[in-house]
DNA sequence: CAGTGAGCGAGCTTCCGCTTGACTT
């Protein structure tokens, strides 16, 4: 409760006297604004302290103690944040969630502070009275919270740091990762292949007539519903019971049945259709709209709402258009609700605003609730008056953000349907006829009906029919059909199911979709996710030995016990331990690779080169392998050099012929298709088709000693001038003689230009980054002496260092 | 544009969740 008795009034005193800690440097600015003389609003951009990336962190034997550092890219952000708390009172007011809990946890450590003390204030809104009211109202830093959050860090790492190694270890791959979330939803993915692949499609027939309707003089296409009682089978549901309408022939004979038989209008049936408009805008809603709306990628929309929410420059300034993009909350302030139901009338109409404001809640479980809706941050600026300041993305995303806000409180949409059987007089055959008139637009003015919601409402409309009257079949066909597999995920779906299965958070879906694309355990094709042999491979080898950690309801599972936690219920060590004890167990019961040395288990080890794999006993054996085995092909043909059988081999570089014998042999030639055309510089070897590694075409002569270059296919035809073959260089030809007048290009100089001036001495303050043989080429360099290629490649690699060095320590200074 | 290979190696890639920024080699 705040304490009226002594409000607090901090205006015009000069220097402020508060520091107020918020997340976001955009919601520091604007509660600077509100809270005026006498507070400084700094930002923590986020999690400012965690576990070491480097080791564990978790002290497993003793309660998982963690120990926890300063991110490295949030040092400059805590050193500022302690010099602006020197000598005044501050308040933490990171977000009201469990993470924001955490991270006010952090600062109040490193800023020494009591996390006991009143410091702590919530802001659910942010507005001048809301905001002025919570900072009269501090509290201790709630530890539950802190604690769960703690338990959900130390398992993630726990299970990350553990299970990723072990994978690069079974496929011999680097860099392979696992975790609590990305392996599940790779397992939603790959589990979809598996249901597609087992699919067998099924043939069905669906049955449709024409009827007239005798003194109504109308006719009407209708569906065959129920043969004998029994209802039809269309593909989908329950078959039980069910009439399956497969073989042709059976279809046939039901076809002239049904032409035998007579009809009448039976049961008419008029109904009243409302559908009431989607909730404002989630991360999740906002991913999945722009995904099957706009074709954006989960990322892309990210990118281009933090633009919106940053600020957009305006004739009136610099302007955040909408509210902060990260929330998993449909709840929306009182304020823009009113403001909405202004822009509402005026844009579309009085007609389509109900009489109370529509109220939305989030009804899941686990929603944490401490930001807004996605919504405009002033429904007044339409999308239009925007446009012009905006780049053609922000603008499609802005309007889809204003357009689901606004529809968001605007009427239902209003649909009358009408439905007709028209049984056969004896009963035997029902058909059904149905139709649907959009009344009442409501809110479809401003949502429009996108692909996603196709509706059954949407039909032609019915006459009306009058039960009774006779109708005579003028023609009834069968359509054959089959069913269709589950389709693949794309972006909008897969997080659409990973937010169901309460699985990540609104700042992690995209992210993980990147993981595991980087990875290259999926990969994308249009919108559509595929996942790849190696994503298989690792989703089969995770279920068979880790079934727990990628069973669909772990998260679940932990964040019911989280829950726990921050109720006061549960201490977080039991409850890590509880997850963590059966996932030992099967962490033990992994077949090991073993040394083929001594027999003690490989592990993967890392050196200055990269991963390899290294027996347990180091140093007393020292057995290792290559994690990443490079395959040669052997080829039928001999090399010209030795006569030994030649491979082809796969460098750094890409692909390229060797000789079997290396290294006493040391052939090598490019895999390069030949033109066919003799080289006319050498006019001793072939000129190849080569390419670059954006995939760029280039001819290059197969002598080892020719440079010959050309960046424009060679044609037959002899130069005029000078005799080397001619180009085609788009469609005009050129010569391919960088010293003939009609050389194609491009410039000499780029071939061969003057050897750029090293100047590299004012790089020789970070000398001490550099080893002794290195310091002595730059030394040789200096006095003027020619060098080998060896000290060359070596002079580049210190000068590399040199730059990078530099450039730390201006970013250092900066 | 070029080059590339095997072998060496004994440390610095991996998790999830919160935020924004970013020397060209």
């Amino acid at each position: 409760m705040p304490n009226p008795s002594r409000p607090r009034k901090e205006k015009g005193v000069g220097p402020a006297r508060t520091l107020v800690v918020v997340e976001s440097p955009a919601k520091a600015k604007s509660l600077s604004k509100m809270l005026g003389d006498g507070f400084e609003v700094r930002a923590s951009k986020g999690h400012v302290a965690d576990l070491p990336e480097r080791t564990l962190g978790v002290d497993v034997e003793r309660d998982f103690a963690p120990t926890y550092e300063v991110k490295k890219e949030k040092k400059e952000v805590v050193e500022e944040l302690k010099k602006a708390a020197r000598g005044k009172r501050v308040l933490i007011a990171t977000d009201p969630d469990r993470e924001g809990e955490a991270i006010g946890w952090h600062l109040a450590r490193l800023l020494g502070l009591d996390p006991q003390e009143p410091l702590r204030v919530e802001f659910h809104e942010i507005t001048p009275k809301v905001v002025r009211q919570a900072v009269q109202a501090p509290r201790p830093i709630n530890q539950n919270l802190v604690d769960a959050q703690q338990a959900r860090r130390v398992l993630d790492r726990l299970l990350g740091y553990n299970l990723s190694p072990l994978l690069s270890l079974e496929f011999r791959k680097r860099a392979l990762s696992a975790g609590r979330v990305q392996s599940v939803a790779l397992r939603l993915v790959v589990e979809r292949e598996e249901e597609i692949e087992a699919f067998r499609p099924e043939v069905y027939h669906l049955v449709l007539g024409r009827f007239r309707v005798e003194g109504q003089d109308v006719e009407v296409e209708a569906r065959l519903q129920e043969v004998r009682g029994q209802r039809l089978w269309l593909g989908e549901g329950e078959k039980e019971g069910k009439l399956h309408l497969k073989e042709e022939a059976q279809v046939q004979a039901l076809l002239s049945e049904l032409a035998r038989a007579s009809y009448r209008v039976g049961k008419v049936e008029v109904k009243e259709r409302r559908k009431s408009p989607p909730p404002p805008f989630t991360t999740s809603t906002l991913q999945q709209a722009a995904s099957s709306r706009l074709g954006y990628t989960a990322s892309r929309t990210m990118r281009i709402a933090q633009r919106l929410y940053e600020g957009v420059d305006l004739p009136e300034g610099t302007v955040g258009l909408i509210t902060y993009m990260r929330t998993d909350s449909v709840r929306v302030s009182p304020e823009a609700v009113e403001r909405a139901r202004e822009v509402i009338g005026q844009v579309f109409g009085r007609e389509f605003l109900p009489e109370a404001p529509r109220a939305y809640r989030n009804k899941k479980a686990g929603v944490q609730d401490a930001h807004e809706a996605i919504r405009p941050t002033d429904p007044a600026r339409t999308p239009e008056a925007v446009r012009k300041y905006l780049s053609e993305e922000e603008y499609r995303l802005y309007d889809l953000i204003w357009r689901r806000f606004l529809a968001s409180q605007m009427k239902d949409a209003l649909y009358e349907t009408t439905s007709a059987l028209l049984p056969s007089l004896d009963g035997a055959f029902v058909f059904r006829a149905s139709g649907s008139v959009l009344k009442f637009e409501g809110y479809l003015r401003a949502w429009g009906r996108g692909a996603e919601e196709a509706s059954p409402e949407e039909e032609p409309p019915l006459p009306p029919l009058l039960e009774g009257s006779p109708a005579r079949l003028l023609e009834a066909r069968a359509e054959r059909k089959t069913t269709e597999p589950p389709p693949r995920y794309t972006d909008a779906t897969l997080v659409k199911t990973l937010e169901e299965l309460g699985i990540g958070r609104p700042s992690t879906y995209a992210p993980t979709l990147e993981t595991l694309e980087k990875r290259a355990y999926i990969r994308r094709q249009g919108r559509t996710l595929f996942p790849t042999p190696l994503g298989r491979e690792v989703v089969g080898y995770l279920r068979a030995h880790f079934p727990r950690v990628v069973a669909y309801d772990f998260t679940a599972q932990m964040e019911d016990r989280l829950d726990e936690v921050e109720e006061g219920r549960a201490v977080w060590p039991r409850v890590v331990w509880e997850f963590y004890a059966p996932f030992l167990e099967e962490l033990s019961q992994v077949p090991k690779k073993t040394c083929p040395r001594c027999g003690r288990p490989l592990e993967l080890k890392v050196s200055r080169y990269g991963q390899f794999l290294g027996c347990t006993g180091y140093p007393e054996c020292t057995y290792t392998e290559p994690l990443e085995k490079r395959e040669s092909e052997p080829l039928e043909e001999a090399c010209p050099k030795c006569g030994r059988p030649l491979v082809r081999k796969t460098g750094r570089y890409g692909r390229f012929i060797a000789c079997s014998g290396y290294p006493e042999c040391d052939y090598t030639r490019d895999e390069a298709p030949s033109t066919g055309i003799l080289c006319p510089k050498c006019k001793k070897g072939e000129v190849l088709e080569k390419r670059s590694k954006r995939g760029k075409p280039y001819y290059r002569c197969s002598e080892k000693g020719c440079d010959f270059l050309s960046f424009y296919p060679l044609l037959p035809e002899a130069c005029p001038k000078c005799g080397w073959n001619l180009v085609q260089k788009g469609k005009a030809k050129a010569c391919s003689n960088p010293d003939c007048p009609d050389y194609a290009g491009p410039s000499r100089e780029r071939k061969q230009g003057p050897e750029k001036p090293r100047d590299w001495k004012d790089l020789l303050a970070f000398k001490d980054r550099l080893d002794s043989k290195e310091r002595a080429v730059l030394e040789k360099v200096d006095s003027g002496s020619p060098l080998t290629q060896e000290e060359e490649a070596l002079f580049k690699k210190a000068l590399f260092k040199l730059r990078m060095a530099k450039g730390r320590a201006q970013k250092m200074k900066a």
